[in-house]
DNA sequence: CCTTGTTAGTTACAAAATCAACTATTATCC
DNA sequence: GGATAATAGTTGATTTTGTAACTAACAAGG
């Protein structure tokens, strides 16, 4: 045994490991639309993400954002006082459980949401573009499945 | 103008934001093969990356590795340095151009490479076993669009 | 109630990524 | 040939992330 002479039969190329492509891809394609949240509103990637949450699902708790985003807590801390201090979110203690804050976005943070989302939607079609619309619905199911989105 | 009453006829869930759902496959698909080069030779992502570049295509320079794999210059040079320590790899001038460095896998590198390149394998089999094989094919075409590898 | 455990969120410190400036070498062109 | 620019790679300062320990509030069992 492990005299393994030939790796020949092998045949697997790293470059199409499915995380590399994945990684690349997806840094690639948030190139662009990052340097519109970073140029226009000096976000960053997940100061972006919490706003979006907030504006996709209305008031949440920071603990609620993190889970469905997978980000974690500490990061979404940071990104929540940042964006407080910018004045596009406001904090409130539920009086239930005052450990809780809530988190709801002020109506600049809407108006940022609401441009940056159509700037989102807008490359989204371009990158949707590249593909037939199977083929497009297809990728996203695919890859919601990759990321235990389903 | 701008009376705007209704988003409605908008209905772009930003869930389905392709940057947003390429970027949580790719996190999620990439956690459980850095615990194996983490935990099996304390290995950070950018330093695979080079070692699988290196084992992949031989011999090659830090630039050439850095415009395949679209990797910054630092980052290439602190991991060259960092697996250079680990005596993964070696440099040698190059005599025609002297500001350039050759790299090469030393056969501790060429074995964790092929070990690694194992279990990247094992792991991408496990992930296309998710899908179709031609819907896993479909997959790695659009990804390689997507991240401008075609 | 009052210890023990759990949860939401923050903070401090270490690790890593980013950006700019730097060294050394080669190429250009007057 | 000698100034100027370009290139390969490194280093240092700043920013961002990750890890762990922390505070404050609640929960549960005795």
């Amino acid at each position: 045994m492990t005299q393994d002479v030939s790796d020949k039969k092998d045949e697997f190329d790293p470059q199409d490991f499915l995380p590399y492509l994945l990684n690349r891809a997806a840094e690639e394609s948030s190139l662009e639309f990052q340097q519109v949240y970073k140029d226009r509103y000096g976000m960053l990637r997940t100061e972006w993400r919490v706003l979006f949450h907030l504006g996709n699902y209305g008031e949440m708790t920071a603990k609620e954002i993190g889970l469905r985003a997978r980000i974690h807590k500490t990061k979404i801390s940071r990104s929540v006082s940042k964006l407080e201090e910018r004045r596009f979110l406001v904090r409130s203690r539920d009086d239930a459980d005052r450990r809780v804050e809530r988190l709801a976005l002020t109506s600049a943070g809407q108006a940022a949401y609401r441009d940056l989302r159509k700037v989102a939607q807008a490359y989204d079609a371009k990158l949707a573009g590249l593909f037939s619309e199977e083929e497009t619905d297809l990728l996203r199911k695919m890859l919601r499945r990759l990321a235990h989105m389903d």
